[in-house]
DNA sequence: TAAATTAGTGAATGTTGTTGACTATAGCGT
DNA sequence: ACGCTATAGTCAACAACATTCACTAATTTA
């Protein structure tokens, strides 16, 4: 039995009613991936959000007109958090590693916000800042014009995809309650066996055990790959 | 009673109560997949199926226990039309992609169902067949045991990832009502270009013209690199 | 200090997934 | 042919949801 906002013990957290520059943008949009952290991806409602920042929930529309809008921002909030402290490195490869390396940590450490991210475009200021950082990489690394957006392209789609499907596995199986140990275990038990051979006789090996590993593995090949694929010039 | 026989020319009549093996899995996973290829990914609802199928809407919790559950079997569904008609080639590596060409065009052709595929494990009839097919390939490579289910994790992964990825941005843009011309321009405008100097200079080549030469050139990219992995003995 | 903005509120609406009690129907044994 | 029974389909109810609108009061400003 949960009373609703009232905490008697402590004595000044109840309000009538918040002042009026207390929500902003910014405040919403940490509060909305706090939620999303600690629940799954349906977890952002309008009325979690007013509990968590104390306020109506119909607050938001004051800020966001949508809970689209709210999510778009959540989005741009990731690449953020993402991008944070980042420097290109010596080797277009090593910064270009880097990226790659931080999205897929950032998408894992914020799954359900991941979901709303991966395929999205923000077109918010920090989205920018990851396009931009990945053209100096790719221009440094020998390219221009058409042919460095394509490389960008090539890039970019490949760690968002990754990155997003392990989130987006992640967030189901966190949705689906399963302790984090065993998540990824993929029971093949075909009714008839005989009938899928190879499934049968790889029962026991069909687990993914580290999802990190596949991604370093895919994102190797494809920096070998634009590195063999360089024009002339080096 | 004859009365059934009526109205010939209104196909189906209103009827007060459906007969009693009316409904089947079958019918309401082929009404759902239909329900989310003219909608969005939310368009499935259990309103809308009832609405599909002429039946109430909780008709359906008699073959499906929740929500989740019909997402799941239409990702089946979705396997099994990606499926439809494979035979293995003679060539594993053709094999590989004639597959991952399957799962692109699958899921390009129902994005919204995709969105429900791309990141779930099944466990139904199709997906162990998938699983096995896939598999088959590898074997004929070359692999074995553990590094076979490697190459399997790998190959999948990125295929499921990328044709996921273009699914998710394509039931984006149907659902943000954009006409299938354009909605993957990218405009990015930063309100200080000079902090953005690489964006700026490609604003007009930002712009993915075809996701599927991209992704065709990733398969290619990952075919090769497999074989290269190949073990010694060819 | 009074007026004007407008951020925050609360009530209301129409959907949503899901549950439980009800009811008619198909298929069974006789 | 006749009733019995299991259960597929239905109906009403409910809590949670996004969104709208009219209202109210806090801050800014004149």
């Amino acid at each position: 039995m949960e009373e609703l906002a009232e905490a008697p013990t402590r004595p000044h957290r109840k309000q009538k009613r918040l002042g009026r520059g207390t929500l902003t943008k910014e405040l919403i949009v940490e509060a909305a991936l706090r939620i999303l952290d600690e629940g799954n991806v349906n977890a952002l409602t309008f009325a979690r959000l007013g509990k968590e920042l104390g306020a109506s929930p119909t607050a938001m529309y004051r800020h966001f007109s949508s809970r689209d809008e709210i999510e778009t921002a959540v989005a741009d909030e990731l690449i953020r958090i993402s991008l944070d402290g980042y420097e290109p490195l010596e080797s277009w490869m090593d910064s270009l590693r880097d990226l790659a390396y931080r999205a897929w940590h950032t998408f894992s450490d914020h799954p359900a916000a991941a979901m709303h991210t991966f395929y999205r475009v923000t077109l918010g200021p920090h989205e920018v800042r990851a396009v931009d950082a990945i053209l100096e990489a790719v221009h440094r690394a020998g390219w221009q014009g058409r042919e460095a957006v394509f490389q960008y392209q090539m890039y970019s789609n490949l760690v968002l995809a990754l990155s997003g499907r392990n989130a987006a596995m992640l967030a189901a199986a966190a949705a689906a309650g399963a302790d984090s140990g065993n998540f990824w275990v993929q029971e093949y038990r075909p009714a008839r066996p005989q009938d899928f051979p190879y499934v049968s006789a790889h029962h026991d090996e069909l687990r993914i055990k580290d999802g990190f590993e596949v991604f370093s593995g895919q994102v190797e090949a494809m920096l070998a790959a634009m590195k063999a694929a360089l024009p002339a010039a080096s």
